[in-house]
DNA sequence: AATAACCGATACAACCTGTATCGCCAAGTT
DNA sequence: AACTTGGCGATACAGGTTGTATCGGTTATT
């Protein structure tokens, strides 16, 4: 059932988790889509409480973890769910609250696997925030805002530059 | 006229730019809503269009202008209009396509005085293109996805460190 | 067998959308 | 001065959506 309303989601974008869409999109009837999930957030919410988290084991070298991460994150960002439940978040944090906290847990555990992959370099956290932040936020962006395919490459060299030049410091 | 449509996008956020609300919070009529702004993405086109563009001067070394522009952009995020535009324009594009290109040409614009302030500096466009994202997309995902003020003080370390170690290399 | 829990169907008032139509008034024309 | 044009406000309309409430039927639970 929710399967259908990701189906939905995917295709007709963010705007279409609406009661009425839903009843007409997947048959349920529209008195048990307002019984389980009031608003579309919660639709959204459970959408991502469904979706597969890969955990991904770590080699131990910062270096070659943050460049499979970067691999990882393009590819979710380019297989849509993950680019899709970005965009419909920010449409419906526009409106609702409780999409706000949802948004901003979401894109903590996105960029979670960065800051593991960063750990095992000692590096202090600020200049953690500041890598991760340098090098997830462009594909975000990329995906969010110009709708264009993510820049891995460009992402590759960010680690590169970034991580090269922080040991050589 | 377009003053108070602007207050009603700063205090309600882009879901609010709907005819019928509008009708309602500018005492224009209906009627005439509909003859100009057919949708809401006009709307939104014709209130950016409205906005002030300050244009900076440009002191010529690269590094400070990165600075400045930096500064100036975080104002202008904290400052409200530009992060509402953005929010608005990411929730009109998922069902407007006419909102998508005007998103992007939208943050073309806000990146646009990076590009120049670099200018000055000597380098390949792609270095270009990698410096000015990793500056400027962690401010946008800041006000956008995570709905903190910016972080003002990681963009001034960024701008040195990205362009300390291009001037290096 | 009785009860509770869940689902679908229907109904309802309130609202929003898009479009069309009408009368009004001001600006400019001849 | 009479006329025309253009833009605005007001109203009406059908169609769709939203939340909520209610009722009957089906399935598990005890």
């Amino acid at each position: 059932m929710l399967t259908a309303a990701l189906e939905l989601l995917l295709v007709e974008g963010g705007a279409a988790l609406t009661p009425q869409r839903l009843h007409q999109a997947t048959g349920v009837s529209r008195s048990t889509i307002y019984r389980h999930w009031a608003t579309p957030t919660d639709v959204l919410a459970a959408l991502i409480d469904v979706a597969p988290t890969a955990r991904r084991a770590l080699s131990g070298d910062p270096v070659k973890d943050a460049h499979a991460e970067v691999d990882a994150l393009c590819n979710r960002l380019r297989d849509k769910p993950v680019g899709a439940f970005l965009q419909a978040l920010v449409t419906m944090a526009a409106t609702d609250p409780a999409a706000v906290e949802l948004r901003q847990r979401y894109v903590d555990d996105l960029v979670a696997p960065f800051r593991r992959a960063l750990g095992g370099a000692d590096l202090p956290r600020q200049r953690v925030d500041d890598v991760v932040a340098a090098i997830v936020s462009p594909l975000l962006v990329d995906a969010l805002l110009l709708d264009r395919p993510t820049a891995r490459a460009r992402a590759h060299r960010a680690v590169d530059l970034y991580l090269g030049s922080l040991q050589a410091g």
